[in-house]
Order: structure tokens, then C-alpha cells, then sequence
DNA sequence: CCGAATCTGTGCGGCAGCGCACAGTGCGTT
DNA sequence: AACGCACTGTGCGCTGCCGCACAGATTCGG
């Protein structure tokens, strides 16, 4: 059970975490389906408990595109601890789960009352921020394979198994390219024995060797959580 | 005066601007100094009334990256509003200019009695975040020119004035590309009679053909400005 | 006044990813 | 069994930007 626990409920002390799962239910994240759509303000806060969620963004003339992700080691809807809700990103489940709930006008409420899940989803706000400009220099300088690497790990992390479904269509549109390059870099992958795939499913052989082939902006994204979330602790 | 204001602080009500500007002093910027350095926490928030702050990071074996941008519209340092203020980046003066400057520590006791500055910092974070996921894809997807064209439209904003300094090697550093590159897109523009430029000192003469030229995300920025500066007006 | 540093312009080969088009192959449905 | 659909694989020409190298031009400092 705690192991798939939202890791920013974890963090709660147990008076606070009980009073915001009694505001909570629970939540089947049904992949496809949209959790909250462009500029329209947030009805539900979710804290996945396993998949995962992304942020896509859609442009004019192109296809849309991911510019973040959200699972259990995170949450969708830290801006509602600034007292505004509105996104310029559409939340996608991508990545099929459980999450809690929570509606946007009773967390609202609540932050008052529970100063350490204020400072839990702060510290949130701030590190998809910092996520924000780490990935988007990744994504403008390093090259597809690194890239899908560092994905196929992220995912991984999120679904919490070796194996997960995801197709080479919604990688390319995750990543912001095209199919046929997804292709190829997965080609290489499962050549060098790394992982392996077939009909939308992938898992995961090698960790440790995907990782070398990543770029190591995966490792610095973990660094990341790991600084401001313990930055997020002491009062 | 009230031209090369703070647009932050002129969204104030009279008395909290006061109590505001009484915390502050005012500040020279000056060319190429560092208003913060990446990973230590902020000593001084910047309201900039002119010129303006790159936020810029480094990444090891690339050239450093500006990955946002600071003027008379926006602040250095709304990140205290979360009561944390690490940040990825370093702040560097590349427009020149007058700044009110506010010690991190008055600015966040201030905050508690000052609850509309809150909001209007509040606002100003999830602008930061929004246009950073938008420049991210343009970043990503756009062709030098136009981001080029766009960059002096804002740079030229900030600066209040047809005629700013700034070179191509800067201009390089700022959108990611060689300098080559930047070289290539101004003389297109040049030709065109849009913009006219002499070894540092740049002067834009058809603003309007610009724009048309620059790709509609500078459009985009200032809609997000407008509509989000709005919503932190009501109570 | 002369050398040095700064800023801008040009040429050339290379390459990663793009757009487009099409071809297999496994899975589900009726 | 047969069909349709979703998923994956391959080929080809194009292009925008890169890395590297060098050259003219203007300003600055001693």
C-alpha cells in the first residue's frame, strides 16, 4: 500500500494526511481522458498513486506536444496553492492508474488549514518549474535517442513495472518528432539488448544500460525532486 | 515617471505601493553583473524600470542559455511568494537600467501585510511558468528569424526606446543558435528595412513589418501578460 | 598613431531530423 | 476465415542549422 502511495501524501504528517484523504476520493485515471482542458480553470487536483499524467499543449499547424509530467512522485494542480487555476496545457492520461482526488474548491479550503501540504505543494510548483526549463533546453539540444531513453526511464518510474503499454505514436508525440524517428532510436534500444517491445507494449531489459544511453538530464531531474522535496520538509 | 514605473508595483494600491517602496531601495543595473547566482537562494528581489534581466543557464559542455527574460512587466524574484527562492538559473543584467531592489528577507515579512503585492507575485509566478512552456516550443519548433524578430520585439519593449544595444554574440547566446546564425536572420531583416544595426547598438525602424516577420508567439506573450495580469486584480 | 580587441560578414562540408510514400505484420471483430 | 485496423519498419530527397575557418571593418588603449 505505501509503496504506491502519491510520495507528496507521504510526505504529510498523519493529522494533515488524514484530513486531506477525507476530502479525497479515489480516482481511476482512465487512459486518453483529459483531466482538465486549456484555459479553463481546474475542477480536480489529482495525486496519481501509480501512471501517469501529461501536459500537452497544443499549437497552431502542429501536432500537440508534451511539456511535462505528472505522477505519483508529483501532483496535477500545484497552482491552485497560488489561489489561481488556469493552464495554458491540457492534462492527458497517458499513463492508465489510480490517483485521489480532490476537488479544487475543497483543497482550496483546506491549504489553511494544513501549512505542511502548503509547503508540500510550493515546493511541487517550484520543481515543475525548474523541470520546465531544465527539459526544454534537453529538448532543443540533445538528440532523439538520449531523449527517448530518458522518456522510456521516466515512464518506467512512473508505472512502477518493467513492462508498460506505450505506443511509438504517443512517444513521438511526447518527444515532439516524428514516428519514423522513434522507430529507429527503438530500433537501436532493442538491438542492443536494452529493451524490447511489440504492439504497444514495452519492457524494460536493461536499466542500468538505458540509462548510459540517456542523456543525463534524466539524473538531474531526479536530483531536482530530490533537493527541493527535502528543502519542502523542515517548517 | 509613471511611464518607466515597475508594472507590478503600478498595479499596487497607493498604500501598499508605499510600504513597498519603503522597503526598497533604488538600484543601478548594470551591464553583465549577476543579480543571482544558480542554486543560492536570492538576497534581493529587482522591480526593473527599465532595461531588463536575462535568467540564463548553464549547461555543461554547451554555451550557456537564456531561458527567460525580465523587464518593466515582471519582477526578479517571485519566487519568495512560495517562500523559496532557489532557482536553476543566473540573473544577468543585459539591458542596462533602474531597478527597485527589496532584500529577500523584508520582502517576505512584508508579503503577510501586503495582500494584493501577494497576489500580484503570485500572478506574476504562474506567468513565469506559462511563458516558459510556450518559448520552450518555440524554442523548439521556430526558425531563427522570426525568433529573432521576436527577441528584438521584446528586447525593445523592455528597453522603452527604438534604439538599445545589444550585439549578434549576445543575440546568439540569448536564442541557442551560432552566431553565424544570427548574423545571417539580422541581415535578412536589414534588407527588408525592418531593423538597422551597427557593431553593438541596434535600432528597430519598422516595427510593424517585425512583427509580421517574428513568429506569433510574441503576440502570444503579451496576451498572456494581459489576460493573467487581470486576474490578479480582483480580490 | 599603431596594434589589439571587438564586431560583423562569407564560404563550405556535414548531418540530424523532416515530409512523403509505401510495405509488412500481428490483433480483434464479425 | 476473412477483413480491417493499429502498430511497426524502410527508402529517398530536402533543408536548416552546425562546426570550422578566415576576412574585412570599426573602435579602443597605450
Amino acid at each position: 500500500m505505501a509503496s504506491s502511495e502519491n510520495q507528496l501524501i507521504a510526505q504529510l504528517p498523519d493529522g494533515e494526511r488524514r484530513r486531506l484523504l477525507a476530502l479525497s476520493e479515489p480516482f481511476e485515471m482512465v487512459l486518453s481522458t483529459e483531466l482538465s482542458e486549456r484555459g479553463r480553470p481546474l475542477t480536480h487536483a489529482h495525486f496519481p498513486r501509480e501512471g501517469f499524467i501529461s501536459l500537452v499543449i497544443d499549437r497552431e499547424g502542429y501536432p500537440p506536444l508534451e511539456v511535462g509530467m505528472v505522477g505519483r512522485e508529483s501532483m496535477l494542480g500545484s497552482e491552485l496553492v497560488l489561489g489561481l487555476a488556469q493552464t495554458p496545457w491540457r492534462a492527458v492520461v497517458h499513463g492508465p492508474g489510480d490517483s485521489w482526488r480532490v476537488s479544487a474548491a475543497a483543497l482550496r479550503r483546506a491549504l489553511n488549514a494544513l501549512p505542511v501540504l502548503r509547503r508540500v505543494m510550493q515546493a511541487s510548483l517550484l520543481v515543475r518549474l525548474h523541470q520546465q526549463v531544465l527539459t526544454a533546453a534537453c529538448e532543443r539540444f540533445h538528440m532523439v535517442e538520449p531523449r527517448l531513453a530518458r522518456r522510456l526511464l521516466m515512464s518506467q518510474d512512473r508505472a512502477q513495472a518493467d513492462s508498460f503499454p506505450i505506443t511509438q505514436e504517443l512517444l513521438a508525440l511526447l518527444l515532439g518528432v516524428r514516428r519514423v524517428s522513434v522507430t529507429q532510436a527503438a530500433g537501436h534500444l532493442q538491438r542492443a539488448g536494452l529493451i524490447q517491445y511489440h504492439r504497444g507494449k514495452i519492457t524494460v531489459l536493461d536499466r542500468k544500460g538505458l540509462m548510459e544511453e540517456s542523456c543525463h538530464c534524466y539524473q538531474a531531474d531526479r536530483q531536482l525532486l530530490n533537493e527541493l522535496s527535502i528543502n519542502a520538509r523542515p517548517s
